[in-house]
DNA sequence: CTGAAAGCGCTAACAT
DNA sequence: ATGTTAGCGCTTTCAG
């Protein structure tokens, strides 16, 4: 019957206050005197109040929600660095709005339009390849990036691509390998190239003879490891070991490579990057780098929503450790062909 | 300088209007004469106006955005739906808020709590163990399920769950098997009931032994389709094939008796449920049914965005088809032991 | 400690 | 075709 919904005058009524104790008992209870307090709260429990978080808002200048922009939402890849924001923004009453960069035809357009449009009291951005231009805009709210950047001074949480990258190469080179290879992510990326550069300084460091055409281009996905894998095959100088920049591209070409006939790691070793739930689940399981993704989500929403609270357009950077996680996907190199 | 956003007064005062002039030019720019149109239009330009979502929300007594309710956000089988979702969503100008039922203590009460907050003018829900009483709110926004669902009648968009099942089962009985086993998903959870339950049916209908023992108990994830491994591999007597409810359990499984020396087909067969990513990327490939996820997501959206417009409660309940895709984990049954 | 009152920015009758 | 006006539901001074 009540096809209405209540609002805070129905409470006010109903307690025999003003609507101003009411939102007072709510926000600040300890401000109203005990007895006030209880008549509003049973109130609010017999209308079955809520208040409505649109007028809320508006009065308070604010939106409740957040942003988070990323390239694509069909990539799992950004599942757990989601789930940690929201473990964050959630019990701090504010709501995640997703929204993707690369749905229309522009993305630093998208980037425009949701810091001008006023949704969100903040944006955490999870695409590394929108340009530092489009943040230029007066009066637009704070903004984390999550993710490897070439953008300077922005607030961010990120993670130790390049030593990462080192790791992988330190690894393959103490387990004899020499002619180490690497799939790249797509080119334009900087989490890509980060890796790209960690890579290419550790062989450096290590003394290892670095070869352009064992670095073959991909852009994270299964599918483009797989290709890579095609064109593994056909070359008649193979690396022996191979660095991804994510796992995703390294679980396609283990798959297509273990269908021809390769043994992993007898034949060829493999070093992936992530440790999505599926490396450890393969067989052989994948040697990999871990990036806590939950936990760059989680430090992610923390800096947002202290930038919002103090209002403040800055913050610090911080970087998150990468960790090495061993698996059997990379062994010695296969003894010389006599 | 212009710390201050711009309103709907300073646009009207730039153009020499009204402010109920410059509303109408932006939401139905027919009804105002063209050279006012221009004026208004400049003046926007001008000024960098952006309508306050908020103000107008509140006017309009609707909240611009629709709230996505899943279990875990984690769980990178829904990155596709919502994929779906915002490839809809997006460009009918609706926010997409993310929440997740596992967070809190009580799923249930976290749907009473998004249906009563007011804070979104539709729910697509993805979590089948919601109770249906949880949705008899009265006054409640419109809401579309898109997933199984154990609650009668609720517009809905879902997915031959049970065909799926007897496809897997028939397929296998093709190839030869007879001892064939069944890896469930979390009990409680309806979709993992269709499954199971098409797996019974289609047993029985081919007229093939159901061993209880077969049919173990899964959640859904990679680890436990590897706790199931180790349980099929200290069976005595092993069915010679299993069917999954879920394309992750079937590659934990499979990952973890590889790792253990059995060869897939040849000893075992193993049909998964989904369609993954990695699914094509294993090796061998998976044999499996496919879900189109992202016209799950799409459909939902529709649905909802419709029913939102029209005003209802009620809409249709969509099923949508189910594909087998075969793979190479299926194989004829080893010769038995002699 | 509580109430009155003034808007937040916008839209939709209703007038003109 | 355009302007005037009355709120949407809430929070927050400012008084008392």
């Amino acid at each position: 019957m009540d096809r209405k919904v209540t609002t805070i005058q129905d409470v006010a009524r109903a307690a025999g206050v003003s609507t101003a104790t009411v939102s007072r008992t709510l926000a600040k209870p300890s401000v109203v005197a005990k007895t006030t307090r209880e008549a509003v709260l049973t109130a609010v429990a017999e209308t079955g109040y809520r208040v409505n978080a649109t007028a809320s808002n508006l009065r308070r200048q604010r939106t409740g929600s957040v942003i988070v922009l990323l390239p694509n939402i069909a990539n799992p890849f950004f599942a757990q660095i989601l789930a940690g924001l929201a473990s964050v923004l959630t019990p701090a009453q504010y709501g995640m709005l997703i929204a993707d960069t690369q749905s229309g035809p522009d993305p630093d357009e998208r980037l425009t339009h949701y810091l001008t449009s006023g949704q969100a009291d903040g944006l955490v951005l999870l695409d590394g390849t929108l340009s530092p231009e489009a943040l230029e805009i007066p009066g637009r709210p704070p903004v984390v990036m999550a993710c490897e950047w070439m953008g300077r001074d922005l607030p961010s949480v990120r993670v130790e691509n390049g030593r990462g990258a080192a790791m992988a190469v330190g690894h393959l080179a103490r387990l004899g390998h020499r002619a180490i290879g690497h799939v790249t992510g797509p080119q334009g990326n900087v989490l890509a190239e980060t890796r790209l550069k960690g890579f290419r300084g550790a062989m450096e460091a290590i003394g290892l003879p670095l070869h352009e055409e064992w670095i073959l281009e991909g852009d994270f996905t299964m599918d483009s490891g797989a290709a890579a894998a095609r064109a593994w095959l056909t070359m008649e100088d193979r690396p022996t070991a191979l660095f991804f920049a994510s796992d995703e591209m390294a679980a396609g070409f283990m798959g297509l490579v273990q269908r021809a006939g390769i043994r992993v790691p007898q034949d060829l070793s493999i070093v992936g990057f992530d440790n999505i739930e599926i490396a450890q689940h393969l067989s052989p399981a994948l040697t990999t780098i871990r990036q806590p993704r939950t936990h760059i989500g989680v430090r992610a929403a923390e800096l947002l929503l202290s930038m919002i609270e103090t209002g403040t357009r800055t913050g610090p950077s911080e970087v998150i450790e990468v960790e090495f996680i061993p698996g059997g996907s990379a062994g010695p190199p296969p003894p010389a062909r006599s």
